[in-house]
RNA sequence: GCCCCGGUAGUUCAACGGAUAGAAUAGAAGUUUCCUAAACUUUUGAUAGCAGUUCGAUUCUGCUCCGGGGUACCA
């Protein structure tokens, strides 16, 4: 049982021995005491100032009185208005430490084959563009969070759906055709997926200069200008030959989009995230559309004259939905729900979470309650992981318009700045070429993904490519170099032989006890994550452990320390932060390095 | 128009309804005969506005102002 806990229920049944009140133990949740007071953990006793009958004083004072004699892990205290103030025996910390360096993944619970299972679609990009920072977010967000849910005892299926057709396809592979000139991505020395970005912007490039033609010649507005548009009639048709399987379209296709998945591949295994399973839409929107006109026969939906098919939602406060166009294409909506079907057939799961962006926000919405209506008894429990844009200084990253920060570009520049500073620094001297290359990977890539991860998932962010993310500071790498100094310590403690003793006796000092606290945190911290689909819980978690490891490190000697009891609580204490250190950013995704 | 989301130091981010609103960065000043100074210490600086609920509001409610997103036969 935990500090909190003990103190928790030690509460509970002070409050109702004293004042006769019900207050349920998880109700009470202590908290750190601010370090401008003396204590451990802070109780607020205000919820029972009136059962009581007395001052906010009186009744922190009989509390505190209460466990001082009931419970032996408490001390002494002290009460401050409302609060108050318990200090734990020094020696229990000394316990909890044990605990810990006794507990193997501590802070992490095992899944058993009756844990619930638990799917996490993320990633899902189109395959007519290569990856760009707001894609890194979502893949960032998603695999860690999958790697939460692990943690909190979940089964996870990491999985990932390729937008591989639809009309965005059709205009890279049109524009290919006309202006490609057989180009490859071995002719061309570049990665598929930037390939075929090249041309997704070259269309966008004519059909714009075409649409302008348009209007000027024929006097007609740009929305009749975009339809009338050789261009896009051009694609439109593509588009229906493919759903018609021509095999000349088909063949195109095929090599195209293999292209692309090679590129993605490569930056997925930079990225160091991973899929269990992976569905393309090109094998799902057929299922969609069958359920669709399933959905028609039993009046959910309904056909208009120009016989394009539609859910009515206005009952429910949304607007008229299309599900198929009039020329009997699918849209995105549809391929969702035939993707959903699919899902659940393949694997028994108990919840879905769609990592996808706010943006979509009223798409999740229609999409829950198409898939209630349709008879997905999961539909209306599918959690949409909605998570904010990254903004540049200038707005929104756009694709067509070429304004976006690219993730293989970004990947890059992180790890040759890390390469740099550890080069000005001198922390490369004397390590292989090769030693070198890990070390600047590990720090670049943690600098980033850090960047992207301590902010909570549900806001906007900032990144300005103007100025180069840190590398001091709150931040991955500022957490990594914690974590090297403690692997240090520890192996030149493994080289001296000393011997370990026995810390239970000893009374850790303040800096001591606030690390071992911090540690002891870990797994509820782990929980709340989970809870709340929160890694930036975990980020804020690890910072703040860090940093007072720090303190602790610049205030104490550890293997100059003489008394062997003390020098073996501390190098425990060395440890413990190194693992949960680990640990926590292994739940973020970002490793961390013996040396840097 | 309608619907959602946001507004906290110069800047980027924190804060289960709890104490004097924390960090980082930028600025100013310090720390290295000692386990990695990518560190540590000190210091300047903020809740958009107005009401309300509460012992207590950055947090909950309403209105105003300012941003962002959605409302597509795009995804």
């Amino acid at each position: 049982m935990s500090i909190d806990q003990i103190i928790a229920q030690g509460v509970a049944k002070a409050v109702k021995e004293l004042y006769g009140a019900e207050t349920p133990a998880d109700q009470i949740v202590p908290q750190t005491t601010r370090k401008e007071f003396e204590g451990n953990l802070t109780v607020v006793v205000f919820p029972w100032v009136k059962a009581a009958r007395k001052s906010p004083e009186q009744v922190g004072t009989e509390i505190g009185n209460w466990l001082v004699d009931n419970e032996p892990a408490v001390d002494r205290f002290n009460v401050v208005k409302g609060f108050l103030n318990l200090v734990i025996e020094p020696t229990f910390w000394c316990s909890v430490l044990r605990h810990i360096e006794d507990t193997t993944d501590f802070g992490l619970t095992a899944a058993t084959e009756n844990s619930p299972l638990v799917m996490v679609e993320y990633s899902s990009p189109n395959t007519n563009k290569p990856l760009h920072l707001g894609h890194v977010r979502n893949n960032l967000l998603g695999f860690s969070l999958a790697e939460i849910l692990k943690a909190c005892g979940n089964r996870v299926v990491k999985t990932n759906i390729v937008n591989d057709r639809g009309i965005h396809i059709c205009k890279s592979m049109l524009a290919w055709q006309k202006w490609g000139d057989g180009v490859t991505p071995e002719k061309a020395g570049k990665k598929g997926d930037h390939l075929i970005g090249d041309f997704y912007v070259l269309f966008d490039k004519h059909f714009k200069q075409e649409v302008k033609e348009l209007m000027e010649r024929e006097g007609i507005s740009e929305d009749e200008a975009k339809q009338k548009s050789p261009l896009m009639t051009e694609a439109r048709e593509m588009l229906r030959r493919w759903e018609e399987k021509d095999p000349d379209v088909r063949k195109l296709w095929e090599m195209m989009n293999s292209w692309v998945y090679d590129g993605f591949g490569d930056t997925y295994k930079r990225l160091g995230v991973d899929f269990d399973k992976i569905y393309y839409e090109s094998d799902t929107y057929l299922e969609g559309k069958a359920k669709v006109l399933e959905g028609l026969e039993k009046g959910i939906m309904t056909r208009d004259a120009d016989g394009s098919v539609w859910a009515d939602l206005t009952d429910a406060g949304l607007d008229r939905k299309l599900l198929l166009r009039s020329d009997g294409t699918s849209v995105y909506m549809t391929q969702d729900i035939g993707t959903a079907k699919l899902r659940f057939q393949d694997y028994p799961i108990d919840k879905m979470i769609y990592v996808v962006g706010n943006e979509q926000n009223y798409h999740f919405q229609v999409l829950s309650l198409l898939l209630d209506r349709l008879g997905f008894k999961w539909g209306k429990d599918l959690v949409h992981f909605s998570y904010g844009m990254v903004e540049l200084p200038e707005g929104k990253m756009k694709s067509r318009e070429g304004t976006v920060v690219d993730a293989d570009d970004l990947m890059e520049e992180m790890v040759s700045g890390a390469r740099e500073v550890s080069r000005e620094l001198g922390k490369l001297d004397g390590l292989t070429e090769a030693e070198t290359e890990e070390i600047s990977e590990i720090v670049g890539l943690g600098a980033l993904k850090y960047f992207l991860l301590k902010v909570d998932p549900r806001k906007n962010m900032l990144f300005n490519p103007k100025e180069s993310i840190d590398f001091n500071g709150n931040t991955g790498p500022f957490i990594q170099y914690t974590y090297a100094r403690i692997r240090s310590v520890l192996r030149k403690a493994a080289e001296m032989n000393l011997t370990a003793a026995d810390y239970s006796a000893v009374a850790p000092n303040e800096k001591e006890i606030a690390l071992i606290q911090t540690l002891a945190d870990f797994p509820a911290t782990v929980q709340e994550a989970g809870r709340t689909y929160s890694p930036a819980i975990i980020a804020n978690y690890v910072y703040e452990l860090v940093k007072q490891y720090n303190q602790f490190y610049h205030d104490y000697s550890i293997l100059k320390e003489d008394d062997a009891a003390v020098r073996s609580l501390r190098l425990a204490l060395c440890d413990a932060t190194s693992r949960v250190v680990a640990t926590g950013m292994g739940l973020l995704g970002i490793r961390v390095p013996e040396r840097m």
